[in-house]
DNA sequence: TCGTCAATTTGGTCTATACCAAAAATCAAG
DNA sequence: CTTGATTTTTGGTATAGACCAAATTGACGA
């Protein structure tokens, strides 16, 4: 498929992204109206519009629902490995984090919590759901699964930090293993409306397993990134 | 954003979705046409296509320019980490794979790449470009930089297998280390057209670089996936 | 049987218009 | 100044039509 400039989304398109690139519009900012980027442009409104999903998922821009069309701010590098916190590695980026809980309650273990827990169906979890921003931009929902014979009491701790740390801290739980899944998704339903985000936007998806030093798993945890927000890196030793 | 089914192209979207779950629509198969889908529906040619588009990215459905719809095949599995070769795990999956080298030359090494490879400016490196399909649909497009002091000789090798396993068994070098970075992106211009896909559509781009036992870098390494091809499942041990 | 060329089908792009609901801005009243 | 109601703006959805170029199909001829 080629391009080339007869496209006229495409130089809509290219227009957009060099007041973007100039530093006419700053991370952050919003850009003109739809209506008013198609006088400018002199195209049909669905034109400018197949211009901005263009730049959507190239990640230079987002859309607030009926608020607007803004500059993306660059996205925070994340290393699944080094689990020392959203917080922490947020601010060492020089961002502004936020965590909120959604919701913290405790369920009982079906059979596909069986599986990855092994433990009994019906023994007690606590599932945690959580949004994470920055700079006021939600950028992730995480649901998290942890075995509540383990850390019993866990979800009468304020959970809006670091939930490592209150584990390691207050139940003298380690994590010793890691077991990461990355898939590019589509965000639906439930998180999407959570990110405040259209229904069907791409996403990176990450599912966590974390085991303690005897090979137990301590939580199951399933995050679920805006596809602009983050930039994953891994360092590791080939076995 | 709420979704329900009053929007009508999320109608359209369960429709498709159903056929296809239902098992009357097989992976591999080619949908009816937008307008066939249009008067099936009752609806506008542009809703049949914005519920086309849902499909598209949650990776149900992909598309063949000018040629239809189609049903997604599953993804495959990648472990970064466990880098026996595309071509192993991918028949290991049950699937056909397929190397194309599309290109191979010797470049000297510009300042970024001294910057990577830790070696002067104007030293010879190898730049291999390959495009690898599974069931005769391209998912990835791999662009390969190699010192080529290293490996003098390199590009005169076949290297339609796995460039690994021609390193270690013909100039015996292993690797001790790799550093990999994931990031969503859109695929656009080159890749997107090696790929045979439109310029635009999410992706994944994976970045690795590996270190030899004296931790000296080997081979540079970015791959641009489909989004709707592979799942990356990391297994790791916390440090 | 195999290739060639023409006709058809298909998705890709574009215009113009319309209406809706949520968000933002404005204005009025306390 | 704050609060609440109203108006305006904004993106989201939907329709109907048009033309194009690439891909596919089918007819034809060697």
């Amino acid at each position: 498929m080629q391009q080339s400039e007869s496209l006229q989304y495409l130089g809509v398109r290219d227009d957009i992204a060099a007041r973007i690139a100039g530093g006419e519009l700053k991370p952050g900012e919003r850009l003109p109206s739809e209506r008013q980027l198609q006088v400018e442009g002199g195209v049909a409104r669905g034109t400018v519009r197949e211009a901005l999903f263009q730049l959507e998922v190239e990640g230079v821009i987002y859309r607030k629902d009926r608020s607007g069309w803004y500059v993306s701010p660059p996205p925070v590098v994340y290393d699944p490995t080094r689990w020392e916190g959203f917080m922490s590695y947020v601010e060492a980026q020089g961002r502004r984090p936020l965590t909120e809980t959604l919701s913290k309650t405790e369920i009982v273990c079906d059979a596909m919590m069986a599986q990855i827990f092994s433990r009994p169906i019906g023994a007690p979890l606590y599932w945690i759901r959580r949004r994470r921003s920055i700079d006021d931009r939600a950028v992730l929902i995480e649901s998290i699964v942890v075995d509540a014979s383990l850390a019993p009491g866990l979800i009468d701790h304020d959970l809006d930090g670091s939930l490592t740390s209150v584990l390691k801290t207050d139940y003298g739980i380690g994590v010793a293993r890691n077991k990461v899944d990355m898939r590019p998704c589509a965000l639906l339903g439930q998180e999407a409306e959570d990110l405040r985000i259209k229904s069907g936007l791409p996403g990176l998806s990450v599912e966590r397993t974390c085991y303690n030093a005897q090979g137990r798993v301590v939580e199951f945890d399933r995050e679920y990134w805006r596809h602009d927000s983050l930039k994953v890196s891994v360092d590791i030793r080939v076995r």
